[in-house]
DNA sequence: TAAGATAATTGACAAGTTGTTGACTAACTG
DNA sequence: CAGTTAGTCAACAACTTGTCAATTATCTTA
């Protein structure tokens, strides 16, 4: 890829990355996204359609780098075993929580919440299929893999929109925990 | 309030559930809700200062209706003892899917998916409290209830993208399941 | 390194959206 | 019925959008 496209993609993908955590997503225009990278308007058109299309073409980097700080650690112990890697994900919410803050918090962006919950979702479908034999799903595993990405996403926001009152460590120990063994322990059998 | 007021935000209202199932949130104009409402453009200013702001108003209805529906079931027994309340959450989505398949889908609305996570995690807290005698959280009582939610919303949103492929009591019950036993059962003990 | 290809710039365009205004008419409330 | 408030209408300037053709700058590779 010529190295003109490349320079130009990513001072556009930083210029929007910039400005969402300064104003709305919806008011920024094309206009101040091109200002931000010193580049023309007319630029901007012949790389992307919409600012959607280049928020979601910027986030991959993001994401990607996630997933393969991850996956080694999958291959030691499963995921339910151990909240090793729910730990590097809290850690990589904290590191851009100014940006996580904007993009899933309260006015958040529909496309990159479900983007993040798909993600996860995907991943933990991976480890549920790879442990088949020594587990047992309460659900058909991608109703099981999609249970878990949505607590995982609501203890994010929770987190990161409350200050962040528990280290990466304690809040991936909690998910682990609900996860595995449910949101309740009855200490008294249930009829 | 003003009988004319009630009329004029209703029309306004309407006009948006329906324009929103017909095309983009972010391409619709304040002269396309007003044509559809039969009011004039002006006129919604004197109401509100933005779509979003008319479509938060808006969406109050459904939310209340549906709580109304569930709080009588509470009361006789405990949500994680029967999937009851569940059942209706997931009936009432089915009820109105092509809305929320607009609103919580792949391009939806942030502030609609937080708004909704928060109102289940809110009722999920209060559940929670008033068990505490008779169950014990695995985690800090805001927390156990915002695993809840994120895993009742995301069960949701698979179910109305894969064009609900379980009854609104299967779905109940596996979400039920889910948040009380936990994501898997573990035949052989672990290590 | 020179030639040809491709990217970015520039200024300009029509079309459409936004938020607000002031003078008007219609509808509600007591 | 009189006074108040809501909605209508037409018009406004300011701004955004997407696209264009002509020009300049920068890359690639032979």
């Amino acid at each position: 890829m010529d190295r003109r496209v490349r320079r130009t993609r990513k001072l556009l993908g930083n210029a929007l990355l910039e400005l969402v955590q300064e104003k709305k997503f919806e008011q920024i225009t094309i206009q101040d996204i091109t200002d931000r990278a010193d580049l023309n308007r007319a630029t901007f058109y012949l790389h992307y359609g919409s600012k959607e299309e280049l928020l979601a073409d910027s986030l991959e980097s993001y994401f990607d780098a996630l997933v393969e700080q991850i996956t080694p650690l999958t291959l030691e112990k499963p995921i339910w075993e151990s909240p090793a890697a729910e730990g590097i994900v809290f850690a990589h919410v904290a590191e851009h929580a100014e940006l996580y803050r904007v993009l899933l918090g309260k006015n958040g962006m529909g496309y990159v919440i479900n983007r993040v919950i798909d993600y996860i979702a995907e991943f933990s479908l991976l480890q549920l299929k790879a442990g088949l034999n020594s587990i047992e799903p309460q659900a058909p595993i991608e109703i099981a893999a999609r249970h878990v990405a949505g607590s995982l996403y609501a203890l994010i926001t929770w987190w990161l929109m409350n200050d962040m009152p528990y280290t990466p460590h304690e809040m991936a120990e909690m998910t682990t925990r609900l996860c595995v063994n449910g949101t309740v322990s009855t200490p008294a059998a249930q009829e």
